[in-house]
DNA sequence: GAGAATTTGTGAATAATTTCGCAAATTCAG
DNA sequence: CTGAATTTGCGAAATTATTCACAAATTCTC
């Protein structure tokens, strides 16, 4: 890789993915950087300029073979085999999260789910078995998962994740809404916060009134 | 208003208003650019810029006062008064937010439940009714609201939130993995998919083996 | 109270991102 | 087979976003 590619690029590349699945699925063979374009609301220019960051996958006059096109997305967003995936905190979210059943069709394994509660340690979500905080370390090692859910209270969060770091976790889908500090270099974060979503609407639906 | 606001300041005025509270939690009184910064991995500047925007808020060489900012804040995201939300699917991912106590302290307060199921409606979540999906229209024109959390299958998505425009809704925040498309100066959508958000850090994970 | 240290807000410079525009390849219509 | 229509990939231009750098205001130190 000479210069790396930019992540608002990289950012796109799972919602050309999962849309050209989509296509897939409804029996289309081929697109064009235009069809999808106004399929997702992004200018077909942009497309063929992200794409290209990564090879010639397109045919003049005729656009893109969907299948391919998927098999390159997926080589190049490392989806070429499945991931093993931990849900930390099995409360509300952390349960709803490892009952859906939309993670094992994209590639993405719920192995290990771990809570603090005596209560919860011990019981089954579906065929998984609640495991205690305390061996968060040794099972995430031996298991070799690289990918986590944090879904524990905020207050416990920043510890959580440090465990996790400890643990040799490479990514953090952070459920909480506590901003993580961490070692940018050594995990890969990313925050989902219903909240600023909202907030972010509430700026423009106040202004329209 | 007269230049808009970039949309891209606007989505990082919600990181800067939660992290203000959670200061202020804490019992801090006042804070400065560099300090916000560093707590979020942002620039000193950027922060600045960003306010500079809506007018003047902090202090030569005392930075900010805290509850201050955060009034100023709360008033240009609309958050000076609370918002009604309905919640459309009361499934596993339905039902975990509805059930969410993180909500209401933030100044949204679920409303109002939806489902399909004859199984479900009519049940309570705490002491919300889950009400008739047939009923979406009249009972959401009827209440007001103006926000709805999307949590529906993917194969009913784009149905739902078709009748959540006729309905009157300005914003969805969409659950499902189903980009929707939808008039956009009517709706404010905001979509959270985990898969895109994996798949966006496998690609940096699957580099660094 | 004088000088050092902080810190803001902002114009200018720099950097990043998106869009434009077109040659080249391909397909389509008749 | 010919001319019109599509559509890609990409360099260049335009636009947008971020960082720099500094005067001005304020606080802190002694
Ligand atoms: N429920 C939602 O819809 C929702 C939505 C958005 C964000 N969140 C966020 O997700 C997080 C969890 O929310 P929830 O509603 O599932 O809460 P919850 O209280 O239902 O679940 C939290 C779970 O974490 C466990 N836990 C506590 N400390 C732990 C620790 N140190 N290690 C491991 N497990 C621990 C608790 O025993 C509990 O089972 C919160 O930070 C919340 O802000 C939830
Ligand atoms: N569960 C999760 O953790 C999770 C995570 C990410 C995304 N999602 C997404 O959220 C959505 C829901 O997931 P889930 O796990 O809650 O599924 P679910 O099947 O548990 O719940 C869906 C609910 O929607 C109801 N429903 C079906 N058609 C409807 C209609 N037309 N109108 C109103 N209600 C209707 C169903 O009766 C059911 O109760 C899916 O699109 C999924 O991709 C879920």
């Amino acid at each position: 890789m000479q210069t790396p590619i930019p992540d608002i690029v990289v950012s796109r590349l799972p919602v050309y993915f999962q849309t050209l699945q989509t296509m897939q699925a409804e029996g289309q063979h081929t697109t064009s950087s235009k069809e999808l374009g106004e399929k997702l609301g992004i200018s077909a220019a942009q497309i063929r300029k992200d794409l290209s960051q990564f090879g010639e996958f397109g045919k003049q006059g005729t656009g893109y073979i969907i299948s391919f096109l998927i098999d390159q997305l997926k080589t190049i967003l490392n989806m070429d085999h499945s991931w093993d995936v931990a849900v930390i905190g099995a409360g509300n979210l952390g349960k709803a999260i490892a009952h859906y059943h939309g993670f094992a069709p994209q590639g993405f394994n719920i192995k290990l789910v771990f809570d603090t509660s005596p209560d919860l340690i011990g019981t089954n979500i579906g065929d998984l078995n609640i495991l205690d905080i305390d061996e968060l370390i040794p099972c995430i090692k031996k298991a070799g998962v690289k990918i986590a859910m944090l879904t524990v209270p905020d207050a416990a969060a920043q510890a959580v994740a440090d465990e996790l770091v400890k643990a040799g976790i490479e990514g953090i889908l952070n459920y909480t809404s506590t901003p993580l500090n961490l070692p940018p270099r050594v995990v890969h974060l990313r925050h989902s916060d219903p909240v600023s979503q909202l907030q972010h609407m509430t700026y423009y639906i106040g202004k329209s009134k």
